[in-house]
DNA sequence: ATGACTTACCCGGTAAGA
């Protein structure tokens, strides 16, 4: 079973990679981030026509997440939205079951400029995510906490962590959040595949970034005690980044034994 | 702590991303 998380900066400008990336690499479950559109207007058509079924969770303009999964696989909707703040406006969760797993898919927020509100929101945010993860680390079923975390957890993360030193994604709350996470009993499972590999996921559209290697890795793919034990192997699908109008971000992916 | 690029909005200039 292979579980990918993939940030396609727009579904409307990415349907044409999207649907290559479905078609050549083939993931069973692919959570996806940064929709940038309403639910109304979402691209369920081509997907389904793809081979896949699919939940998502839409916003106008910014945000939303969306679970795809191969059409052999029982997929259903758990819920929608983080809990912890009903005034939360921002489409950045979706949760839902693939088979026997437990698919959290989500969009952490930026939270530059810091300091300042956005910076406050995405730490507000970390702590509620911290509340759901802790319930769902525990659980006798396999989970998977996937998507884009805006986090570089470490030095080894960044080209050049001193790039980063202002920025929020490289913030020692939001770092100090996500080693809290992994105290809690997660397994990052691309880290722990590849403990002393650079490895990137995103590389940002100024400055010629990506020929340059100039990336930081944000996409991450968690694991409760019960699925780590089942991790197989795992990648960061960096071709599609080079593809015609890519996404700033590259699909990562796990497989785990079914 | 700016600039570069790219996307979405409503239709050229702003907001946001990281």
């Amino acid at each position: 079973m292979k579980i990918a998380t993939y940030n396609v900066n727009g579904i409307t400008a990415r349907l044409p990679s999207l649907l290559r990336y479905l078609e050549e690499k083939s993931p069973d479950v692919v959570g996806l981030q940064e929709l940038k559109i309403v639910d109304e207007k979402f691209p369920a058509l081509p997907i389904i026509g793809a081979g896949y079924n699919v939940i998502f969770h839409g916003q106008k303009s910014w945000n939303g997440v969306a679970i795809l999964a191969k059409k052999e696989h029982e997929l259903s909707e758990v819920g929608r939205g983080l809990p912890g703040d009903p005034e939360d406006v921002q489409s950045r969760f979706i949760e839902g079951r693939v088979n026997d797993i437990r698919v959290g898919c989500l969009y952490l927020p930026n939270g530059n400029p810091m300091p300042g509100p956005k910076f406050d929101y995405k730490m507000t945010w970390m702590d509620r995510l911290l509340t759901k993860a802790e319930e769902l680390v525990k659980l006798d079923e396999p989970v998977v906490l996937l998507g884009d975390y805006n986090v570089i957890p470490e030095n080894i993360d960044a080209y050049r962590p001193d790039r980063y030193v202002f920025d929020a994604v490289f913030s020692l709350e939001a770092k100090e959040a996500y080693q809290e996470l992994l105290q809690q009993g997660w397994t990052d499972s691309i880290r722990q595949l590849f403990p002393e590999e650079k490895i990137f996921t995103y590389w940002d559209y100024f400055r010629n970034s990506f020929a340059r290697d100039a990336g930081i890795r944000m996409d991450h793919l968690l694991l409760n005690p019960v699925l780590s034990k089942r991790l197989q192997t795992g990648g960061v699908d960096r071709d599609v980044r080079g593809w015609e109008k890519p996404s700033d971000h590259a699909p990562t992916w796990i497989t785990v034994n079914d």
